[in-house]
DNA sequence: AGTCTCTGCACCATCGATTGTGCAAACAAG
DNA sequence: CTTGTTTGCACAATCGATGGTGCAGAGACT
């Protein structure tokens, strides 16, 4: 505790210490020292002194004045899925690239509990906000326009401002596609064999559900009703889904296109009290790419979006000053079985080999 | 833009309005207006003024003078797994319910990158810090101890501070003994069958490791210093290591103890490149628990660390004035094969089942 | 009426950085 | 030597909320 309670050093403690004002202290500080004429050997002088004294600017006086904090929010609905966890990867990449700092907070897909978050980061001045996968985006909007505050949609799109989604409707036609032509040409699945389960009324579901009947109908020539069920996007709804579903047929649809990998879950745990089927005959498609889903027992295609893509486009987009309400549609990846994909982690560095090769 | 281009209300609006000085505003609506003695009415009316009004508190003049942010730190590795998410989907729910705002930032298990991160969240002025998995948690401390900061470690312990982790030699033990009992006592394990893979100098590491040794020496009777390879985090260098395995003796090992989710993707590209080896006598034991890694073709038993109960723990040392930096360990759960268990998800609501049983 | 005690609030300094403005001293031009 | 320009910086207001202090006016009591 040697000279650890003190206090951090302020501009006023280095305008004592170098006997220049707090406001040139401040100006070589902040990098505006030049535009004020400021002596190149009067900035060096501070600028040594707020090294030796370890001085950070203190960032709630700096927004306070400025309005501004650095601080750049994304708000999700959750965090503890690989799809969602990846956005959150990706971001902060990039916002850290800017000199700014992410903030990350989830809202639980709760309308009520999005707007309240959004609120809050409000409160601390963020500088943007990026609205993913909110259930309700125009809600949070009112709140980010009330407050002045820039703001995008990802994922799931509004209609007061830009949004970059997926583009849902071709995934879901994809995935379909490929789980049809999974089956061999002499078992050919039926209609009424392949079912989509999961997902919630919201755009991304319509779309791929959209793309799921289309090509239903133009591959298979019919596309029951009864084979869609939006069960929501919790594990347990799914699992009762697929749970009622063998109750009533003794097994499982051949084919299954799986709105999210939570829903996945959701089949895993109905697996998981099945131990004594074996999935044989099952083809499984599922939104949102995940490297150990792609390598079950069983077929699994996969989508991936393009987080990489989504999030540059929307840095991209929320920079430009009155930019008109569009969806930008970014195209995502079939993934077939068995595929190990790299992603966000792999940017960065490790170790190197210590003795992985003697 | 009706009104949205307005800024936000503050205290000074509210006092104009009401009559009464900024003081008297400010007090009401922080709660501190009995103890000032103003009157019941005139709080009601500022109170009803607010609300009209929209006002929130500007956070970041509230943390000037106070000194104090409502900003909870989250310092993680990475996001982009499903241990980290967890463990930050649990923290923001514990934040959330003090009434605080939580900040998850991620470091890249880099020490310098650690250090300014802190920094960065010290000059927001955040009220306490949870260093979760640091490579270097007394470099942090520093950080934090210079700027009076409550710290505390989780997962990676620091000798400073208190650190909450996991019981990583008994979850190496356990996990090390599942993989040896799942072989059949016909064609037992051979000492030169279980390889560990992944991992790095790091306590969590060498625990398991220690745990590996262990159970080897015990069950198999030998512990070949061959059989540990601590390949670092990353998937690929894992996946080299295996290639390098693989090269060398044509095979895998018949048992693998792998360091972590990350390095077990590692695995996931290696075999994704040898589609045509079937891995049948491979029993794979894992740290961190992902689901879906659960239920791959190949026995996979996998440790489970308890995020929740070390949050929990962690926000309960931090709140003691004084605490001895004393390591708190807390038991991991073995998750055999096949196993599907609920995660912080399950907690939040989703949709009441639309049409899921008609 | 005079002194005391409450009640109910207003005033003002403060947190640390930013920024428009002013003004000496140095220097140049005439 | 005088006027004008540039250099180099200091001053002070400001952002919005907080909390210590002070002080009128109402009521109580003698």
């Amino acid at each position: 505790m040697a000279n650890s309670g003190k206090k951090k050093a302020t501009i006023y403690d280095l305008s004592v210490l170098s006997g220049s004002s707090p406001s040139t202290v401040s100006a070589v500080l902040n990098g505006t020292w030049r535009k004020r004429r400021i002596k190149e050997s009067t900035a060096e002088l501070i600028r040594s002194l707020a090294e030796t004294h370890q001085y950070t600017a203190n960032r709630q006086a700096r927004g306070l004045r400025s309005s501004r904090s650095g601080l750049v929010g994304l708000l999700l609905p959750v965090h503890d899925n690989r799809y969602f966890s990846s956005l959150a990867q990706t971001f902060e990449a990039h916002v850290r690239s800017k000199g700014q700092c992410p903030i990350v907070v989830s809202a639980s897909r709760d309308p009520e509990e999005e707007r309240k978050t959004a609120e809050t980061l409000i409160s601390y001045s963020i500088d943007e906000l990026f609205i993913c996968g909110a259930t309700d985006p125009d809600g949070v909007h009112e709140v980010c326009e009330a407050a002045g505050l820039k703001h995008i949609n990802i994922d799931l799109p509004g209609t007061k401002v830009p949004s970059v989604i997926s583009d849902n409707f071709e995934g879901g036609r994809l995935l379909t596609e490929a789980i049809i032509r999974h089956f061999p040409t002499d078992r050919p699945l039926q209609p009424r064999d392949l079912y989509l389960f999961g997902g919630r009324n919201d755009h991304a579901s319509h779309e791929r559900i959209r793309g799921f009947r289309a090509v239903k109908k133009e591959l298979l020539r019919d596309d029951p009703d009864e084979c869609i069920q939006p069960t929501g996007y919790a594990a347990n709804n799914a699992r009762k889904a697929f749970d009622a579903f063998y109750s009533r047929h003794g097994k499982l649809p051949r084919g299954l296109f799986v709105n999210s990998s939570i829903n996945f879950e959701g089949l895993l745990r109905f697996m998981a009290e099945h131990p004594h089927d074996n999935f044989t005959d099952l083809v499984v498609g599922c939104y949102d790419y995940d490297p150990f889903a792609s390598f079950l027992p069983f077929p699994v295609i996969m989508i991936r979006q393009n987080v990489e893509g989504m999030i540059a486009k929307a840095f991209e987009v929320i920079e430009q000053p009155r930019a008109a309400p569009r969806i930008h549609l970014v195209e995502p990846e079939l993934v077939p079985p068995r595929t190990a994909l790299t992603g966000p982690l792999d940017a960065l560095k490790d170790i190197d080999l210590p003795r992985g090769r003697p």
